[in-house]
DNA sequence: CCGGATGTTGACTGACTGGTCAACTACTCG
DNA sequence: CGAGTAGTTGACCAGTCAGTCAACATCCGG
């Protein structure tokens, strides 16, 4: 069955590590190609074009955060929705420490860039997107089924403002040039103030 | 003192346009020219660089955005503050209209795609974005001097997760192809969850 | 050990990139 | 009306861009 290789792997990881610190349209195949040491040729045999490269990296990035979505624990639903804040601020973290600075989440500067540009890509994005926001959805109707939840609050409607919020608070962390620090407090204080009087 | 031109508005004007409807990366200065029906030499006349355009770009957006948000009016500081929720959702159903679905926000269009590439651009567009959360940030206050925001409830926190809640459901609303008018829909759940029980 | 499939190579294309320049034109102020 | 300033023009540049290709290497199952 022909001979086996990691370039493919090579190839989309070095590229979700320059897309970060640059931008899809700041980097050039030949140097996604150099930084993963392999030719253009080899870079054309896996990947059509660019724009489906874009589409494996954004696969990998899927994978690692429902990895660390799930890795968030807690013994009410209400708290499991904070570990989430926690899980999208260790992200954005471990991109601060890895780059040097918050470079931003991979999805929402793709979709930024994109989204425009190319309708195929805009679609994988907002598949990933969906995908984000069905596991918050899952908790916050947990939440709701728990009584945890104030009157009149539409758990879905939570969800997708947890995740536009925490979209809005990396965009405006990255341009301001600030810590990831701050984003878990902003996404807790919207998960709190939708939460009944005195629930934990 | 020399002749005198409306050409560097139109420049101006041409790329605001086509910034939105694709991207800063995806248009080059010759299509820019060719828009504002200007040869490069005159481009080149006015702005040391297209990230120096970025610049003017910004600027004219902030000028429209202050426009719209000084027209929200209102009895409260709390309807007041519905009412710039209202006005981001008027400023994206006119880009709608115009060009034929959800552009994105200007602002965040370029931070998402240019504030790791350029400081000085970062930097522009960090103080458009202050200038924007101190618009939210007096009503904020003025709400919580009447008495209108919950316990607890910081204002300038506040303010920041209306801009941030603003920047992120746009974003969403480009990446999946939805209308703008979930927009202001969305603002006013997270003004409103905020407010004492029984506010207006 | 061979045949077919998988993967690799590097030279190549042609269009396009942001930016430069020196010559030129039109305008206004004194 | 003359001079200086503001604006215009189009040719030009060197580098880069995404993408192509045909020949070649390597590997596995049979």
């Amino acid at each position: 069955m022909g001979r086996i290789s990691d370039s493919r792997e090579r190839i989309v990881r070095a590229s979700a590590r320059l897309f970060l610190s640059r931008s899809y349209g700041a980097v050039s195949v030949d140097e996604l190609c150099a930084a993963a040491d392999v030719r253009k040729g080899s870079f054309y045999h896996f990947f059509p074009s660019k724009a489906e490269l874009a589409k494996a990296v954004i696969d990998l990035h899927t994978q690692g955060l429902l990895a660390q979505l799930s890795a968030a624990s807690g013994a009410s639903a209400a708290e499991r929705l904070r570990g989430v804040a926690d899980a999208v601020g260790a992200i954005q973290t471990r991109f601060e420490s890895k780059y040097g600075r918050i470079v931003g989440c991979p999805f929402g500067n793709l979709a930024a860039e994109l989204s425009t540009l190319d309708d195929s890509l805009r679609e994988h994005l907002a598949a990933a997107f969906a995908r984000w926001e069905r596991e918050f959805a899952v908790l916050c109707r947990q939440a709701q089924a728990d009584g945890a939840l104030r009157d009149g609050v539409d758990p879905d409607r939570l969800a997708r403002s947890l995740l536009a919020l925490a979209q809005g608070q990396i965009l405006l962390a990255k341009v301001e040039g600030l810590s990831a620090a701050g984003i878990p407090a902003a996404l807790r204080d919207l998960i709190d103030v939708h939460l009944r009087e005195g629930e934990a």
